[in-house]
DNA sequence: GCGATCAGAT
DNA sequence: CACATCTGATCGC
């Protein structure tokens, strides 16, 4: 997790700078008010909304880190003592407002931190976000990748948050006469709270320190705290029951919807709300799907995964679905590739080519063979390496050997 | 009496 | 299974 250096939500003494993900109560367990053991580095976004949670939190401690820039950092190596400088960029991890992953590169190799995320394959964006991701890696291996594994196990199956909030909305449409109350937390699933209002032209309700926060993000003109005004509120998850929702129907007829990417609706004991005629259950997630995390993982090929959600059996560990993705020779097909397709090669043509190094080389030095070959390679053969400038085929060569930055730094 | 931490409920 | 959050009990100062 850390490297004597870096903390990412983690906030125990021992490090030189900590780095925040989000503002979910789980990730900022330790941090409080009166907190004061370093430099505390997030995203503007987190940073505008921080004071809501930590109202007397001394200010001068956070750094802001805006996505998409690398950021260096100097520190003092622990083993040595000696200056060393860390690289950072902070990456949109779309899981709730402000929340960011992080990439580090250092002399402990590179370093990938999701904190919480979802990576959705379809709707706007995704091409880009993509392409994001691999720029900011360059053409280095990622030595260990920090997963948000929550729903890391076949069984967690739903779709993008677009469908699903069309699927909320068409639930509301259909209960005309119906009050309705969404569960939700303290921050994250404004979009669909915004697509309802939008869908169905009208406010929705929120509790006080809630509509602060839609304040800060923009988003108040779609939210009220006068229950007079709509038959749609949002209300904390922590108050939403089976016995809240049949109080609520003594009074008058209404529904309850849960967004959320647990099956609780498929289960058939254990489950308070599969027995309610009134709540519906959403599949509607701020957490990748495990057809998403494959995606996420078959993109980045890292040498090593560390769940970030610790569980006592195997049925959410990324290792036991996706060792077959690790490892170092993973990692350099990955950087083969992105060199092909930075060259304007068709990888997908390849991809079963390059599971074959040594066959890969040959073919390689027959390509550049050709006049227009050797032109190009005079440009794209020096390739960016931890910040050193070397050659593809020196590079490709080290990472073959299992070169000195490959082996296991943790 | 206050803050930190944890079990338990939702 | 396990989300994020609140409440209340306990401990140490």
């Amino acid at each position: 997790m850390e490297s004597g250096m870096i903390s990412v939500d983690k906030w125990s003494y021992g490090s030189q700078a900590y780095f925040l993900t989000h503002l979910h109560a789980d990730h900022t367990a330790g941090l409080s008010s009166t907190w004061n053991r370093g430099p505390l580095f997030c995203s503007r976004l987190t940073a505008k909304l921080f004071p809501c949670k930590f109202p007397s939190f001394n200010l001068f401690l956070l750094r802001v880190l805006d996505i998409g820039s690398w950021f260096s950092l100097s520190f003092t190596s622990p083993s040595s003592g000696s200056p060393t400088t860390i690289y950072v960029k902070a990456i949109d991890a779309q899981h709730c407002p402000g929340s960011v992953m992080y990439l580090f590169r250092g002399d402990f190799g590179c370093m990938l931190f999701t904190g919480d995320f979802r990576w959705e394959v379809t709707g706007s964006g995704v091409e880009n976000r993509r392409a994001m991701l691999l720029d900011a890696l360059k053409n280095e291996t990622l030595d260990t990748l920090h997963l948000d594994n929550t729903y890391c196990n076949p069984k967690y199956s739903f779709p993008s948050r677009e469908v699903a909030a069309r699927e909320v909305v068409d639930i509301i449409s259909s209960h005309p006469k119906h009050d309705v109350v969404i569960a939700i937390d303290s921050l994250g699933k404004e979009d669909l709270l915004l697509h309802i209002s939008r869908e169905l032209d009208i406010k929705i309700w929120v509790w006080p320190e809630r509509l602060q926060i839609m304040h800060l993000l923009g988003f108040h003109e779609h939210f009220t705290t006068q229950t007079s005004l709509t038959r749609v509120r949002a209300v904390p998850r922590y108050s939403f029951s089976i016995e809240t929702l049949e109080a609520l129907n003594t009074i008058r007829p209404t529904i309850g919807i849960m967004p959320s990417g647990l099956p609780w609706a498929t289960e058939q004991n254990g489950n308070p709300f599969s027995s309610s005629e009134y709540i519906f259950v959403v599949p509607y997630s701020d957490h990748s799907c495990f057809s998403e995390i494959q995606e996420f993982i078959e993109l980045l090929r890292p040498i090593k995964i560390k769940g970030i959600v610790s569980s006592s059996s195997c049925c959410i560990d990324p290792c036991y679905y996706f060792d077959h993705l690790c490892g170092t020779q993973q990692a350099i097909w990955r950087i083969q590739a992105k060199i092909e397709n930075d060259e304007g090669v068709d990888t997908s043509v390849e991809a079963a080519e390059i599971k074959s190094s040594a066959a890969k080389e040959t073919k390689e030095e027959e390509e550049s063979s050709t006049v227009v070959g050797r032109k190009r390679r005079r440009i794209l053969d020096q390739v960016d390496f931890f910040g050193i400038r070397v050659s593809r085929v020196s590079l490709l060569r080290r990472l073959c050997r299992g070169g000195v930055r490959l082996a296991d730094t943790e």
